[in-house]
DNA sequence: GTTAGCACTCGCCGCCCTTGAGTGCTAACA
DNA sequence: TGTTAGCACTCAAGGGCGGCGAGTGCTAAC
């Protein structure tokens, strides 16, 4: 992709911000006596038409019909969210809001999460996603084994950086709960330090060597484990929000809007995706999926004890006050790694 | 609350049903020549018609003007549910589909629950809830604690059911690795066979005198795990169904529907009031809620070992298929069950 | 290069009229 | 006495029409 800036003059730059800025806001057309009011370039609506035409036929305008004013085309967009945006700055309420929800004695990870997707929902009104913090890249510190029935038990494994995740597995029906818990320290002890994600190439010939006939049981046990930690969980709040916007007065549209956030499945391949980008902004059919055409999604990466370890974002209609979210989004990214970091130290 | 039937003869009960069942298939207020056709009573229009005034003035229907058809109302809707129904059952297919749908491989307590919530939404299309299975009413097994860092510990509860759950807590940040083990093998052992909610009351005096002086802290950790497991988890799917609804193209009213189902707590509330009520049915303003003031919730306990663990249910409009949702939430209430009883035994 | 002036376009809104589904009343009929 | 045909009446919905006004593009003058 080609950088868009050097076709245009500063003063068509100008223009074509005041006309997004001005659509984000509102969500109709923009005429060229509006421009020429809100942008102080002491310019007559005459003179404003003429460039607007221009930008017209550089593909940054589209006219939804001759007598209406111009809206912003993808392009537009991408240009506003790369070289134009006024990178806002959070208020101090909002900064204070933040501080105020983010509710730093919780101990959980999962309902710090959830708190900071409550607050990145309500402060934007646009819909809020966090990836839960993904277990592939973390270092396992323990891994303990429940029995819960004959043949099932609970695998809870902590890594590292103090985040844990749980899942039922399938054991074979012979082992007593002694065996259970002697296994359970075995694959501990072995699996220290690693990543779970190395945990059946690197460490099960050791325990192989070590279990004898037990092997085969543990090696299916720790492969059923790291499936089920390999399955990323999704928090998405607010969805409803979507129906404030006018585009999304359609309930058809709303409907698949809707469905598809309800699925999920789109958004945590976005997140999954922008796992190693520090900011990525996805306008329209930059989202490879029908159903999110008229969509952006927003999405930063946060950390903990240096590493990124999980992504949030935002959906909303591609008329998205992109200078806001992003702010937000900065700020909620840089809290909630505090947090986290502080959480799981 | 009376009977109402008295107050029909058959001929009105007959009138008023085919009106309720149109209306529920079209939507759309139904008149007097409609009803004469589709009855097979044959009865002229007219005749229809002076039933249908007595009908309106006894408050089972509603005219939303002059010259409109009429339209049940919430009374006609409870007689309707009570005592007119056809308590349809389901079709070989649609029985068909639950047994392909709900997969008895699967293991875990937790997934066979998101199972039927989809199943239940999918077969009815309207929003779907299941409660998750209640810990208050079942007896534990097995309460495992493992360190996660230093003042942390997970929770994990098996109760005799195989129903797990677990939570983050709270612990002294003196204690070891060590400490915790056997804090937690202790509790396990005093605990076996009790209610998590009797624990407090009952057991702590004994671990009292036996731990001494980390007392207190036991004490603590074992409140603490207690409020975790007391909050109960609801699984929703198919909010978005709503907006197949005509009564719900309006935006403002979608909207409010669909933040009340995200927040979840009006659902809740109403599957744990219903958790002793066999099948229970609350139709518009049955429901105490302003914003469920057009919607109809059907609700059905489920059971493993003979007790009651759980309800579910559905929520849509007024205008609901209740023949056809009571008659899958019957089916599905017994097929969860029988799942939950081979899983859990 | 900028701007005032002007004719032109076209969606929106309110108005009116027609249509048709449905009602309630009355009178006749079995 | 219950049932029904007939009829006048009501009223929402939909189509057609005209005015309004926001906005454009072109032209000519500064």
């Amino acid at each position: 992709m080609s950088d868009n800036t050097s076709l245009l003059d500063i003063r068509k730059m100008r223009i074509l911000q005041a006309i997004v800025d001005d659509y984000i806001m509102t969500a109709s057309p923009v005429g060229s006596r509006t421009v020429s009011k809100r942008s102080d370039m002491g310019l007559s609506p005459a003179t404003i038409r003429n460039e607007m035409s221009d930008l017209t036929e550089l593909g940054f305008l589209e006219q939804p019909h001759t007598s209406a004013g111009r809206i912003p085309s993808e392009k537009a967009y991408r240009l506003y969210v790369n070289h134009m945006m006024d990178s806002a700055k959070l208020t101090d309420e909002e900064a204070d809001y933040i501080k105020r929800h983010l509710d730093t004695r919780v101990h959980e990870v999962g309902e710090v999460i959830r708190q900071t997707a409550r607050v990145l929902s309500d402060m934007t009104n646009y819909t809020s996603m966090v990836l839960v913090p993904q277990f592939s890249s973390l270092k396992v510190k323990r891994i303990s084994l429940i029995p819960v029935s004959d043949g099932t038990a609970m695998a809870v494994v902590v890594t590292d950086t103090g985040v844990t995740k749980n899942a039922m597995i399938r054991i074979p029906e012979s082992l007593s709960p002694d065996d259970v818990e002697k296994i359970s320290k075995l694959i501990t002890r072995k699996l220290d330090g690693y990543r779970l994600s190395e945990a059946v190439e690197k460490v099960l010939p050791q325990i192989r060597s070590e279990v004898g006939e037990q092997a085969d049981a543990v090696c299916e046990m720790l492969e059923d484990i790291e499936r089920s930690m390999s399955e990323t969980d999704v928090e998405v709040v607010g969805a409803s929000n979507i129906l404030d916007y006018p585009e999304y007065s359609d309930a058809a549209k709303a409907r698949s809007f809707l469905t598809e956030v309800e699925s999920g499945n789109y958004l945590q391949k976005v997140l999954t995706d922008a796992s190693d980008v520090e900011m990525s902004v996805r306008i329209g059919t930059e989202n490879d999926n029908p159903d999110m055409r008229d969509c952006s999604v927003v999405t930063v990466t946060y950390k903990a004890g240096g590493k990124n370890i999980g992504t949030m974002g935002v959906v909303g209609p591609t008329r998205m006050d992109y200078g806001k979210v992003m702010a937000v989004l900065k700020y909620l990214s840089s809290s909630l790694s505090d947090i986290l970091g502080k959480l799981l130290k």
